[in-house]
DNA sequence: TATGAATGAGCCTTCATTCAT
DNA sequence: TATGAATGAAGGCTCATTCAT
């Protein structure tokens, strides 16, 4: 009994996320109301107000859980050729990972909108702890076991890291979204470089 | 006679501006609206459309203003050690200016905040084109004469400063306003090491 | 329980047409803003949102009730004398229920202004079909009704009902509210016969 | 010197009126400003108020003028095949210069939607006497003219006229522009005998 | 006579949030 | 827990009209 109202409730949540997500890939944040999500999602507005504090709440939740989603994924597809993958060096592993992720977003130019404009690194912890569902992977602890396999030490990982999720997801909106100032594919020779050097230039000697 | 009106209207759109980009930095763009901007600028809400199609066009022309003061300043401070800085490396010119708009910054964090929301590449240019006050200095020409008088050829240069423009925006907007993960002054190495590299990479053996 | 709702629901709508007529009736359409409407009837400007898609909605459904109400009552008038009515020739039975509605126009002259201005016969049927409340009449079947009973035969009754209709209302209009060129009993001699001339054109030997 | 000054006003208020109309076809009344005939028109907004009052007072202005042209090109197009028509019966010259009417109205639609919107009679008559520019002719006079000369005395021939009128453009409105009910050549027939039936109302015997 | 910048009241509409049911 | 009717502040925008030039 008490089960069933509990599992009432999850989906009640998950059917708001759910389609909170498809309005704000669509029509955008701003121009999404909450009745359009109640509406959406088929419950009441007053509903809404049962599960998120407001709009921004909201929000934050879906772009962790969108960000983890990219990355699970984006391990998952490594998976399938993982054995060739852990032999790589920890450069070309990090490249893999955001190739990877880089493809995803260029098939999905909307998510790539909508988490370039509301995620940031200060954000982006803070949304690790705070407002992760629980399913969310830290994602965060897998660069840290993949740099502790490395064969070499990385000095400062947090900032290298910090350096390298800057520089990728600035470049790829204005590159996958707007072709500018140039394609993503042609980017990507440039892009992969720098990011080689950024570890380069933490690799501990 | 007419000249009267005309520096009247000068004036009417110089007090907008003004205030609207002290209101968009202390309360943010969403939250000022025409009604605040026209009241603080002590000119009728109707007087607003008169110069301005909407928010979005202030927004548009402020920001292209804003970044060519930032960046004209920038020149402005180094001119006083011109001599010394014309005979710099071109890597170090490029830091040299970088340095200068991040201390700027660092000492305008609203500015910081307003510009880094609102700026993005494909807009950047367009906005230089477009929405540029006429005394509004196209900077992007400015790096094109720095480049010429390079000791040596730079490969795709549109690149190259895309580039380190979107990777010293990204991290300066996270470590000056938030110290995350590391304040301004401590990735200045780190952010300068790879600005540096990024131009290797462009440079023609 | 829930009915206590649906009560209060149709008390807000049936508050917002009737001070919606009343203000039409005085100020104009044009003149009445929905801000007037929400006030006088006692409800939040938003709330008129909640019954009417815009002012144009809720002036559709009021033309289409009151012209209802009108033409309910002159049969409700007749009824009285009922026996007498149904024994009239079918030309004299239109001339009384016309003469009827014209009295009650006579007597309230801005529902004659407000109905003669909004109304046309293209609207007229669509209104009838779509705006209707659901107490309204279709006085279209009554008419129908009434050529079916008539002794003769009409020959394309639609069109002789736009005739006589449109006749009735656009002289109603000048004569009743402005007397011109004559008042409304000066011309009802003339009007009525050419009522029956139109009649008499569309039957059928 | 003082011509030209004259011949210039001329050609404003002529430019006004004529823009104006334009819009008020196109747009509609309500939908065009000041500023947009102002602008139509070439002149300054604050000029507009150097010719006329207000929107209302351009309006009847216009009315008046239009309804004259119409008439008046109805007398031109008869007058071609003018003995033929001198020599008709006072019905058939009627019925020919409605006739002739309801043509040029059924090829401007956008003319007839906005005369019969603005015009009733009760402001026809004034609008004659009041607000006719100087070449307009008073068309009233022109059916006296023809008054006197038919064949049998007609009583009262305001109304007739009135009638007559009231019937043609509040039918003709219906079906020409919307077909409602029918065509405006499917009700031509009962329409013209109506209008042979109202006259033969007024015939004196 | 002509201009057009400036006004500011006023309009429509949206929407987050509350609360009685 | 869930509902959705009600709110009313707030915002964007238009426009007739004025008036200094």
């Amino acid at each position: 009994m008490g089960g069933k109202v509990a599992e009432n409730k999850r989906q009640k949540k998950e059917a708001l996320l759910e389609n909170a997500l498809e309005l704000f890939l669509t029509k955008g944040l701003q121009e999404t109301s909450i009745a359009d999500i109640a509406k959406k999602a088929g419950v009441a507005k007053g509903t809404f107000y049962l599960y998120f504090k407001d709009k921004v709440d909201l929000r934050n939740i879906l772009i962790a859980h969108e960000a983890s989603k990219l990355f699970e994924k984006a391990m998952a597809n490594i998976d399938e050729e993982k054995e060739e993958w852990k032999n790589l060096d920890f450069e070309d592993q990090m490249i893999t990972v955001i190739d990877n992720i880089l493809n995803q977003l260029e098939s999905d130019k909307h998510l790539l909108s909508f988490i370039s404009k509301n995620l940031s690194w200060g954000y982006f912890k803070f949304a690790l702890l705070n407002n992760r569902l629980e399913e969310d992977v830290d994602f965060y602890q897998v660069f840290e076991k993949m740099i502790a396999n490395a064969n070499y030490q990385i000095k400062d990982p947090e900032i290298m890291i910090f350096l390298i999720i800057e520089l990728i997801s600035s470049t790829s909106y204005s590159c996958i979204l707007y072709d500018e100032p140039v394609s993503i594919e042609e980017i990507k020779p440039y892009l992969y470089q720098s990011v080689r050097n950024i570890i380069r230039c933490h690799r501990n000697v």
